[in-house]
DNA sequence: AACACATATGAATAATTGTTCATATGTTCA
DNA sequence: TGAACATATGAACAATTATTCATATGTGTT
């Protein structure tokens, strides 16, 4: 690691101040992580839709049920969606609308440019 | 994967087609894994302060230059972040405006509950 | 040109993670 | 209760990735 330059200590120090605390800045990571997966992505993007039940995920997006229903797990426990049984099924949703957003401010980055 | 529902059989092609591309969904993934780590959200919650250059944030996170180095090369491959030279040192910043409101969407979300 | 400084990069390693396979759990219906 | 269906989950494997170490590249100074 380099010396610091006598003319950076003040940025250093203000920066350091004011930046989150460790504690937000890991688990923002965390929430990112989550949606940096492709079917996790498909998953919620399908669920922007509305709910919806485990088999129809699967149909959507081709793929077993094993591993849609490992993700959702994935999800579930980040509280990116929530879930509710209806019979034998289970339906997934979003689980607020700030996920929604979030989702829509990355897909938005992408289309543009 | 379990059998289709006749009475799914609606709710998947409408939601299949008004879903984004694959191409889309897939780069939306790769962003938020680049934003799915924590030194990398460290450094550009610290870039969201203002340009810097690499010894001070190295000196910032309190890691080597080397790892640092190694992650403003991912950040920057992801055009998240941009770089100028003056004279021996590099300068960083987030690469526009949006990086920015994707990191505090982020952290809103985290720090909210 | 030679040296010191700031940053970048290749290789290696350890750790994390997504999918598959097999099987378990929970629900409905006969 | 037993069978069929829908979903969940544990173990294993392959693939990805973050850091370290060593070294290379690029810049200013003498």
């Amino acid at each position: 690691m380099a010396d610091i330059h006598p003319e950076h200590a003040h940025i250093i120090e203000q920066t350091k101040s004011n930046m989150p605390s460790e504690e937000v800045l890991e688990k923002t990571a965390e929430v990112f992580k989550v949606f940096g997966d492709k079917t996790r992505i498909r998953i919620l993007a399908a669920l922007s839709e509305g709910e919806m039940c485990v088999c129809c995920i699967c149909e959507i997006l081709g793929m077993s049920q094993s591993a849609v229903s490992h993700q959702l797990s994935v999800l579930k426990a980040a509280r990116l969606i929530k879930s509710r049984r209806e019979g034998k099924q289970m339906y997934y949703s979003l689980d607020d609308a700030h996920i929604g957003a979030i989702l829509c401010t990355g897909i938005s980055h992408v289309e543009e440019d």
